[in-house]
DNA sequence: GACGTAGGTCCTATGGAGGCC
DNA sequence: TGGCCTCCATAGGACCTACGT
């Protein structure tokens, strides 16, 4: 059993040369040039053994570990955000790096830990991610370790990774508008007026900034904003059972999230009104549900996978202008609203439900 | 910038002592027994300068690195498998061990180069984890480096976790039964005639012999069996519509999972007829729609959360005897079968929508 | 009894040694 | 005498540990 890893020192014996050379020559060091045909015996012989260099000894010696550490607060519980580890994890790969995974449970001192766990371990950035955009502490244990932020914000850190929510916002709605569903439209979701609270998170301050903005560009007032906290099926189901039943009839509805679009669907239903006939719907973040809705629910997607891709190319590029960095949020034009012709010619093909396995 | 980490070196220097006696006492080694004041002298200078041990340097000599990986094709895509990561990741931490992950994209190699990536980094064990519970191959390069099958089989590894969906189908089809549901039942996913397909994985195959085991225990005879594939809303949609479009009325649809659950919800929404009190609705996985639906789902859970877990303590306990590992797949009773009080007190809560964040 | 020295983990970085023209 | 080419010895990096004083 646990035959010892092949290590430089056996490539150089069997090759006749010293370690240094298996190492220059395995690095294709430039500059200093040994003779061709040591460096194929030495090759040769790594290939004969199966030589692979040891990675913690080359961190400890360059002080670069190629891992990046990756913390989230519950974001691998939350099947919407698992894209940002996805996407950081394809593009991490792309470019040698691995990634460690923290999990902080929202424990006071659990962020602190997990820092620590990741600069003991000699990470050479860390990605900072969250569920919601909310401002976080960095604890400065950090050190001097490099740290992104990611759908989140921080006053300890200058980079930072979002959904470009206005942008985003803008978009949907105009598709809604300009394809005509300009009466008895409903927000849902939450309203202009209701206080700040926990929800009120910069991500849906933007995202209600940008409805509001292009409802205003186009002089549309929605009949009705409706409160609901949080964003469940459940609270979306009531908000526009109640609606309909104080004989308030909807033609769009603009939901701030997927799964209150799904409670008002179900509530459409039971009233007999059909989604996309009779009633236009738009929203947010393309969860999985999305696409299980009958018809398909148009909505602005959270770009999580590119989101996550970027947090780790503004980790290892270094060179960039620090500061916030918003990352397009592309429509999935569905069934859910009927988009005339020719507005349907500018925009993206409709989705299908993945073909999942389970 | 860049003030370099504080080093044994350091707090050697600072306590006046050796390296050594730094070592001996930070890691509490018994036996060789330091002065008390000597231990109290490096603690304070160890303290005062922030000390930390360079885990990257410990790993090069001890040659444990406190560093499991986890590999996964698309596991952290899919919002169910997430789970696996989530209880992998809890349970190392308890530990104080942290996760590497690493994704393959199925494509071939492309485990080959994860194992790779993982053991150059000198990973104590590692995770395999898959989707489906297929049957995967282990390239040798793992070397002698611990591997535990998660959610899968392997011919080249002995350790496995996996759902016990034997007993779990058991279970939870003897609770539809035994609630009274013994007419009209059908099942929905697959036949027992249906030839062997790259579906028909091991944990399918258990879960179907469990249904039908549960269903001959009682004497119950379907009266349909519905084959489709995959597992999707689309699917469960149409193969119910089709059924009720040819006149045969169900009681009770059994659910290979719980997307064809959520398309059968539909289809007999859309007849007019109401789950819970028309039909009796059982399925398998609790994904999360299953708490979307109205009524709410009544599934076998899969257990991903502990199965995570229980692969890290494989891993780490080293002393177990090899082979599968089965993990009970806990019911979830919710409205979608009307349970008499009597069998109801025998089994757990019903569960609620979780309250997402966004 | 209390502690330090030296050698081990494996790789990289640097200055310079030896041979040849 | 110098220059050039090929190669290596040595000294890190930060830690652990067997042995010695």
């Amino acid at each position: 059993m646990a035959q010892k890893r092949v290590t430089m020192a056996d490539v150089a014996k069997l090759a006749g040369v010293s370690t240094t050379s298996v190492s220059l020559i395995m690095n294709n060091r430039q500059g200093t040039r040994l003779s061709a045909e040591a460096a194929i015996r030495v090759r040769a012989a790594a290939d004969e053994l199966g030589y692979r260099p040891n990675l913690t000894a080359r961190a400890l010696s360059t002080q670069k570990s190629h891992v990046i550490g990756f913390i989230s607060e519950q974001v691998t519980t939350d099947r919407l955000a698992s894209g940002l580890i996805r996407g950081a994890l394809q593009e991490a790969k792309r470019h040698g790096h691995v990634l460690f995974i923290a999990e902080t449970e929202g424990e006071e001192g659990s962020v602190h830990d997990a820092i620590d766990a990741l600069t003991d371990r000699q990470v050479d950035g860390i990605i900072y991610a969250a569920t919601r955009p909310q401002s976080l502490h960095v604890p400065a244990s950090v050190g001097s370790t490099p740290v992104v932020m990611l759908n989140a914000i921080s006053d300890d850190v200058a980079d930072a990774v979002l959904a470009d929510e206005y942008e985003g916002a803008l978009n949907i709605i105009g598709l809604l508008l300009d394809a005509g569903h300009i009466e008895n439209v409903v927000v849902l979701g939450r309203s202009l007026d209701q206080p700040d609270d926990e929800w009120f998170t910069i991500a849906v301050q933007r995202r209600l900034a940008g409805i509001w903005d292009a409802l205003r560009a186009r002089g549309v007032t929605p009949i009705a904003q409706l409160d609901c906290q949080p964003w469940s099926v459940m609270n979306g189901y009531q908000a526009i059972h109640d609606l309909l039943e104080a004989n308030v009839q909807p033609r769009a509805i603009i939901c701030l999230n997927d799964r209150l679009a799904f409670g008002a669907y179900r509530a459409l239903g039971e009233a007999g009104l059909r989604v996309g006939r009779d009633v236009a719907v738009v929203s947010f973040d393309d969860d999985d549900i999305a696409v299980y809705l009958d018809p398909m629910l148009t909505t602005a997607a959270a770009p999580f996978e590119e989101m996550g891709a970027q947090a780790v190319r503004l980790l290892l590029d270094g060179e960039h202008a620090p500061g916030e960095h918003l990352v397009p949020m592309p429509l999935r034009v569905r069934g859910s609203v009927k988009v005339p012709e020719k507005v349907g010619r500018l925009i993206p093909h409709p989705d299908v439900e993945p073909n999942w396995v389970r």
